[in-house]
DNA sequence: CTATTGTCGTTAGCAGGCTAACTATCCGCC
DNA sequence: GGCGGATAGTTAGCCTGCTAACGACAATAG
């Protein structure tokens, strides 16, 4: 069930007895690196748990998500009515291939959450809308999946997960910092 | 190539948003969720990257990591000359499934990376060793890998290492915490 | 010595990503 | 007005993980 291999304990010996070997190498990265993996692959599967009990994976819930986004578009978000309720929008938003978002709404609308209907203006795209069952399955799981997100983080006091966060934004794929070097060191504020 | 889903930033608006709306919940736990599976993934693509380039995967680069320490048993590891071959024994190391390590043997097999025989003193084993050519694969794999590694960590001073890892090892399943509470608090040296 | 129990490796079939290629449709330019 | 290029959604096929179930074999109980 979790998507990402739960084989990193293991292979930290391996790993270190390596380094151990060429000190040459930088021993702290490859913790750093190592517990990085572990602590997200147990974050995802705790995750992937909950979603598992609702009948759902990763995928679909993002896309849940989305949607569920779109329809508070009449409260604080200024969204405009059409974005990001077709499967392209969707795939680009939920970061996969089209190809992938047609099979995620295919389950989803076999499931009964949501709908798929053409879109009239542009006859190539579709419209996706969540159907009351889908906002009422997300709304029973929600509570669950943010109990389980706090108790993951429980450990941790509320400055240190500013420190957690503080850290982990610095961390960036090395082809997008060859392409942004400037942004490497900026604190990377996403959600805004 | 990425096995977990790139679809972390984006979901960052959705679910930020709902926490806005349900202000019981907690905001710092779940931004510092969303960090963590984005700097993962990000990590975990990237090592991806070059394990596709040398012609392996994330799975089958941990079974030749194995049985490259078992090589070293003569060195300063003390490993009995005999664990850790069969396709048992690495799949528990690896943490998969057999029939998983089935497949990678399967594959690093054909490849040339690895060989099988029977065991013979029982004849339900079967015995993994790496051959010459899977050896020179990885001396030639591991650099540029421990070089990502580098790279990935370069923004962090070694001593914010030394902080992240301290943090991301207080992360615990939350089942695994209802069972053996008292490690909660740990330092959580695993290499030991 | 036989029977039960358990382990090893493999197979079959599922899930959820991906790319590449296809059809249908829209847009812009001549 | 029509034609070429871009875009939408789908399909087909691959990869890699998983579980469940199998036959072969070992180990242990009686």
């Amino acid at each position: 069930m979790p998507a990402l291999l739960l084989k990193d304990l293991p292979r930290f010996e391996c790993l270190l007895e390596y380094a151990r070997h060429n000190p040459d190498l930088d021993p702290s990265a490859l913790v750093a690196y190592l517990h990085l993996l572990r602590a997200s692959d147990i974050a995802f599967a705790a995750a992937d748990r909950n979603f598992t009990r609702f009948g759902l994976s990763h995928g679909r819930f993002g896309v849940l998500m989305l949607l569920l986004r779109k329809e508070q578009a009449d409260g604080s978000c200024r969204v405009d009515e059409k974005s990001g309720r077709t499967p392209a929008d969707l795939a680009a938003a939920a970061g996969v291939s089209r190809a992938t978002m047609t099979g995620l709404i295919d389950t989803l609308e076999r499931d009964g959450l949501v709908t798929r209907q053409p879109d009239e203006q542009d006859r190539r795209m579709m419209v996706v809308k969540m159907t009351e069952q889908g906002r009422e399955r997300l709304s029973r799981l929600l509570p669950i999946h943010f109990q389980t997100v706090a108790e993951l983080l429980a450990p941790l006091s509320e400055s240190e997960r500013q420190t957690l966060l503080q850290l982990l934004s610095r961390i960036r794929d090395p082809r997008a910092v060859a392409l942004d070097p400037v942004a490497a060191d900026a604190p990377a504020s996403f959600s805004t």
